[in-house]
DNA sequence: GGCCTTGCCGCAACCGCTTGCAGCGCCTAC
DNA sequence: GTAGGCGCTGCAAGCGGTTGCGGCAAGGCC
């Protein structure tokens, strides 16, 4: 197998204890002691056990990231630009997918991080007060990714504001009849994202005196899919939407499928603003708002360092990140009544 | 912190050699000894340390996948299914991701992998006999997909014959000038799947005595938006083909954009297959060759199980996984040559 | 010249678990 | 009754690093 540290000593004539201190560029090494150690090292092709490091050092340089559905293209755009950062660092990531049936509860009875962490950043899953209780106790810094309001650091957007600057676009190309896609991805787990946008909606439409109609907001799981079929839904009215607000732009993309098959023409007859500035939305010409995901995990990655090195104390950050529109294609004026009659024709037809 | 194997002990009046024993349910602890030991555990809410077992131990529990741009839905699903079996096994797993520039050579040069893992396996990155040397000199146990005739226990598919059956689809339905996106993805890396796709669009139309026009064959990038602009330079050809192989569903989905934006109709003027089975391939009605993704990762880890168990020695076993044709709804017959000439006229207006 | 500081380095005790080996009690066989 | 075997358990030596502490030499100071 591999050298070991003690072959390194021996070969440039020192102890182990100097090894590891001139391997690990600490300060109180003479020069020309540590280019030995360092030449030895690079000779004999040698690197340090992991294991043997963590368990003596008592640090893991591991940390943890746990997802809900890391299918989801937003879920691994953060987990990717935190393991960017972290790896730089010279930290591991051990990734948990709690999406399945029951894993959450498993993750949060077995704790199967302990031991194995110096530090865990939890993505986008609204936690109960016991499991931040559990975690708290637990004592693994942590810190959050879109989680206002919790007793950890945290990094996110502002979801309201996104969304009524989203909503707010539609209104002012005057819009007046304004869908939300909504709803929640299937699965256990229950996002505070998506409730957070629709009040942004809520808010935006209140502003101009309109009121959220019921039939407008239908439920589109989160799923390209559940786009296409709530879109369906929104067409199948006596009166469809002359626009529409995706909670995410993977249902946008399946409404502008279903607007397409129909015949209905975007955004002459209808126009679609999506949530999230996905890789293909640029592709398929889709307004929508822009949030910077790979940041947030960035961001994520940097609090967790604070939080390793600083211990308990000092004051739990909440970073927002700022969110914008992206105009592209698929939004545009309302149409003028006469055109809305003829789409409905179209569609019908 | 957590409790440690000797707090353990001596709550449950043992030495901690049994305890250790006892909680990996090795054979030779008496019942009644393992009962108060796995009770006295579970009391004391204890978990034992993993980096001290796998440096006592000498087995990490952990192993490698290399994965060219993770950000591709095949590899994040070939990872999926590996992971999910490795996890049941009780092993962890480190990503490490080639994409990047000078990742790849960095990744050999440096092995950083080495003392972290009982094994590796290599997700469809075609090896140099260099980087194959410098594998098997290390000793650690290396599984791949996707590669064949390597020295390496391998788990894959049969890109040739999976190319064949796609383009006989289309040549039974009578399409005579069929096209290929192909290409390879951005990036340094240099994929073997696309050129094995290429060869059984080569054969397949040679068994039907045609011959494999130079200007049908269009590179695509496997990428959404490099399959619309490889389709709609197709569609400015003079002869537009009237069925399109394409070596990726992504590619297929840009092309079938194209198709739309430009009015042609499928898959009455034009047929379109992909390749792969993409999560989303259904959704969108495209006929595509499905391959088992998840379960390359799966028997992967299995093969890898066998290799750290084996040792060196023993046969290589190459499994070849099947591929099956998903009709849907964008193959059809050939146009008869008068819908052509409309198509053609249509696509120019 | 004696004393104290300062800078480097080695000693050795861990970190928490695994495992070869030996010990011990008890049963079976002769 | 004694030897041998077997089942269970403990002892203790690692695994390969990290780190507090103490020593030693060189240099500065009075």
């Amino acid at each position: 197998m591999g050298a070991s540290i003690s072959d390194v000593a021996a070969r440039a004539g020192v102890s182990v204890a100097t090894v590891s201190r001139a391997l690990r560029g600490l300060p109180n090494v003479a020069e020309p002691t540590r280019g030995r150690v360092l030449s030895a090292a690079r000779e004999l092709d040698y690197v340090a056990n992991p294991n043997a490091s963590r368990l003596a050092a008592g640090r893991t340089m591991t940390v943890g990231m746990v997802v809900p559905l890391l299918s989801r293209w937003f879920f691994t755009q953060v987990v990717a630009g935190a393991q960017s950062v972290l790896a730089a660092a010279g930290y591991d990531v051990l990734l948990y997918d709690v999406g399945g049936a029951g894993a959450r509860d498993r993750f949060f009875r077995r704790l199967p991080f302990r031991k194995r962490v110096d530090g865990i950043v939890i993505v986008d899953l609204p936690l109960t007060a016991c499991e931040q209780d559990v975690l708290e106790t637990d004592g693994t810094p942590v810190v959050t990714v879109g989680l206002t309001g919790s007793r950890f650091s945290n990094v996110g957007i502002d979801n309201v504001a996104a969304a009524r600057t989203a909503t707010r676009h539609l209104l002012n190309l005057r819009h007046t009849s304004v869908a939300l896609l909504s709803g929640q991805p299937v699965g256990s787990v229950r996002f505070s994202a998506p409730l957070q946008r629709r009040r942004g909606w809520q808010q935006a439409l209140a502003e101009r005196g309109i009121a959220a109609r019921d039939d407008l907001e239908v439920d589109g799981g989160f799923s390209i899919s559940g786009g296409a079929q709530a879109m369906a839904q929104l067409l199948a009215l006596g009166d469809p939407p002359t626009a529409v607000f995706s909670g995410s732009d993977e249902m946008a993309l399946g409404a502008l499928k279903t607007l397409a098959d129909s015949g209905v023409r975007v955004p002459a007859d209808c126009s679609v603003i999506g949530f999230d500035d996905h890789d293909v939305a640029g592709f398929f010409g889709l307004t929508t708002m822009h949030q910077p995901v790979a940041q947030l995990g960035e961001v994520a990655a940097s609090l967790l360092f604070d939080a390793i090195r600083g211990g308990g104390g000092g004051p739990r950050p909440d970073v927002v990140l700022p969110t914008t529109l992206r105009m592209r294609s698929t939004t545009g004026p309302a149409p003028v009544p006469a055109a809305t009659a003829g789409r409905r024709a179209a569609a019908i037809s």
